[in-house]
DNA sequence: TGGGTCAGTGTTTTT
DNA sequence: CACTGACCCA
């Protein structure tokens, strides 16, 4: 046999499960399917080529009676990614699982209504009931706010004649819905409403759904439920991966809840990694449901180490740029010295920002709970006077480019508008002036690769208006006080400190910040790269620095730690442990590699993870670091 | 004042 | 899920 012919074989091995999947989409004998198909299967081309297949094989008719194949994913940049694959053909109706369940109802005013009131005094009684019981906190004046705002907006329900879907916490009308009321109201609806059924059924008689184990769980039922109704007339498509459920919100046991009747095609290769790498997720997976991969004959070789190393460790960017150094020794692969071409995993945001060099911005801003959302994805507005306008000002400049300076001010200074130029002398030439006078002042801040505070930044611009001053932060910049603190911290003294505090950052956090929620950095968090795929993968493991205890914990996964009483309570219950919750992190995240992969854990007992990970055959003795000399 | 109890707090993603 | 801290009671 070849390797030539090995290869062929790889490519072809997980063909009957395509075919299957194919002979589903069947408008002649439909049958709704689960595909069984590990991290790097191919999953998405399998979804791709079941598109196409139906493409081919009902396009025309399907355009013609206006009917779509339904494709329902997680996120934003899986959807932007089967559009891409897909050539955008309109036949595809490409959708968020947010965005699919919106389409729903969007529009069903009476029913949207009839539900709202029925739901709204039962939420008030509850949290009314809440407040009755628990004392004055944080949590207290929000259920009274709460309790006052569903009053108000029960009080409302009837003047309201469109619904809208755009929870942005901050203007949040009412007559807008979150995201919680649009999934469980689409969820009722699917399952309750005869119509609704209908229009679905005739408009989607194919509905695929990709990350099905991420899918929310009362959708997922009501999809599962509506199959059952509709069985023979429709195909419900489930593509995923049980071990790779990282969200509490999907459904627990998919696998189970899918009826025997049901096609489960099944895929065996893992296209994206070499050998050592699948070793290892094998290993990993083999204590929970025991599905092995296979790599392709032409993937063999690979990396994998563990570096354990104590809690106490100073400095862990450091140790991690040290970690680095060395892999590029043990894999003979000197791209791992370059940390761009590494990505590195953390669990939470904030281990992101210090290793990326952006604490001081993050913890004065992502605390505050009304920024939070656009603080991480970078569309707060007030920074964007920092991330959009001084820094690419600032760029241009130090690159020695003045088009771009003019083309930043072009399009952001109001000084340059028709009417300031007028109005800042006789000749527009005065008013030019007035410019660049304006520029040189903020430009100065950075003279010499000077790093001026983001506080001093806003000093400067507010001095000479060269940009506008966004509304949040118009009452820093008149030097007048905020009057005395009040007793209770209240939502706009906590914005203030956290403005206050944000003033004190020095600027240079503004382009590693940017990058980093624009997804360029070489960071990102576990959740966050589901489905993505890099030659180079470094994961953190450090639970001494997680702010949120309950996501995971490799301590005890990794048995530096006994299993607490609610662990043990878990397991007699027969419910989902931390052990379960950590391992699927694991796999999702090691499965990300292709070419190397390295653990580094920060523990308490390095002796213990050392020898658990070798008991489990996880690692063998050289592969495990435990100093770094 | 010490011990026991329980509410509150934090994390990820979605328009 | 684990921890903190407020509160109650002895």
């Amino acid at each position: 046999m070849t390797a030539a012919q090995d290869t062929l074989d790889d490519e072809i091995r997980d063909a009957p499960a395509d075919e299957q999947i194919r002979r589903s989409l069947s408008l002649v004998d439909p049958r709704s399917f689960f595909l069984y198909a590990g991290a790097g299967s191919g999953k998405t081309r399998s979804l791709k080529d079941a598109l196409n297949s139906v493409l081919e094989e009902y396009g025309e008719m399907f355009r013609r009676r206006g009917r779509q194949v339904g494709v329902i994913t997680y996120t934003n940049a899986a959807r932007d990614e089967i559009l891409r694959r897909v050539k955008h053909d309109p036949v595809f109706h490409v959708a968020t699982i947010h965005s699919f369940a919106w389409t729903l109802i969007e529009g069903r005013t009476i029913d949207i209504r009839r539900w709202l009131a029925a739901r709204l005094p039962t939420e008030i009684a509850e949290l009314e009931e809440a407040q009755a019981k628990g004392r004055a906190s944080k949590a207290s004046e929000e259920r009274a706010r709460k309790i006052e705002s569903k009053r108000a907006r029960l009080q409302d329900l009837k003047n309201i004649n469109v619904f809208t879907y755009n929870p942005t916490g901050d203007n949040f009308g009412r007559d807008a819905l979150s995201h919680e009321e649009v999934i469980s109201m689409s969820s009722e609806f699917l399952t309750t409403k005869p119509t609704l059924q209908k229009i679905v059924l005739s408009r989607y008689p194919f509905l695929l759904i990709d990350e099905s184990q991420d899918t929310l769980r009362p959708l997922m039922e009501a999809l599962l439920s509506f199959e059952e109704t509709y069985q023979g007339r429709f195909v419900l498509g489930l593509f995923g991966d049980t071990m790779q459920r990282i969200y509490p919100h999907g459904k627990m046991d998919l696998a189970e809840a899918v009826p025997e009747r049901w096609n489960r095609p099944a895929k065996v290769m893992n296209h994206r990694s070499r050998e050592r790498i699948i070793r290892l997720a094998n290993a990993i997976r083999a204590d929970a449901d025991g599905w092995e991969q296979r790599a392709r004959s032409d993937r063999s070789g690979g990396y994998a180490f563990t570096y354990i190393l104590p809690t106490t460790t100073a400095d862990k960017p450091a140790t991690e740029a040290k970690i680095r150094e060395d892999l590029a020794k043990r894999t003979e692969d000197a791209s791992w010295n370059d940390p761009n071409a590494v990505k590195t995993l953390t669990l939470e945001h904030h281990m992101a920002a210090a290793r990326l060099g952006f604490e001081a911005v993050f913890n004065a801003l992502d605390p505050v709970p009304s920024y939070r959302t656009g603080f991480r994805d970078g569309t707060l507005a007030p920074l964007r006077l920092f991330t959009e306008r001084v820094l690419p000002l600032v760029e241009a400049s130090r690159a020695g480019d003045p088009y771009g300076v003019m083309a930043v001010l072009r399009e952001h200074s109001p000084l340059m508008s028709k009417a300031a130029l007028r109005t800042a002398g006789s000749s527009t030439a005065a008013g030019m002036k007035t410019v660049r006078d304006a520029t040189s002042a903020l430009l100065k801040l950075f003279d010499n690769d000077a790093d001026p505070r983001c506080g001093d930044v806003l000093s400067v611009i507010s001095g000479t208006r060269l940009f506008a001053i966004p509304e949040a932060l118009t009452e820093f910049t008149h030097g007048e006080t905020l009057g005395p603190s009040s007793m209770v911290a209240d939502d706009r003294d906590q914005r203030s400190a956290a403005w206050r505090a944000f003033f004190e950052a020095p600027f240079s956090e503004i382009p590693t910040y940017k990058e980093y929620v624009a997804d360029r950095s070489p960071y990102g968090t576990h959740q966050g790269v589901k489905g993505l795929e890099f030659p180079r993968v470094m994961v953190i493991a450090d639970d001494a620095s997680m702010r949120f205890k309950g996501a995971a914990s490799y301590e005890k996964l990794l048995g530096a730690k006994p299993p607490s009483d609610t662990d043990k309570k878990n397991v007699r219950d027969g419910k989902e442990t931390s052990y379960d919750r950590t391992r699927r992190l694991l796999y999702v995240t090691c499965t990300r590699a292709e070419e190397s992969v390295a653990l580094v854990i920060y523990s308490d007992a390095p002796n213990s993870v050392s020898e658990t990970v070798q008991k489990k055959g996880w690692f063998t003795a050289e592969e495990v670091i435990t100093s770094l000399d």
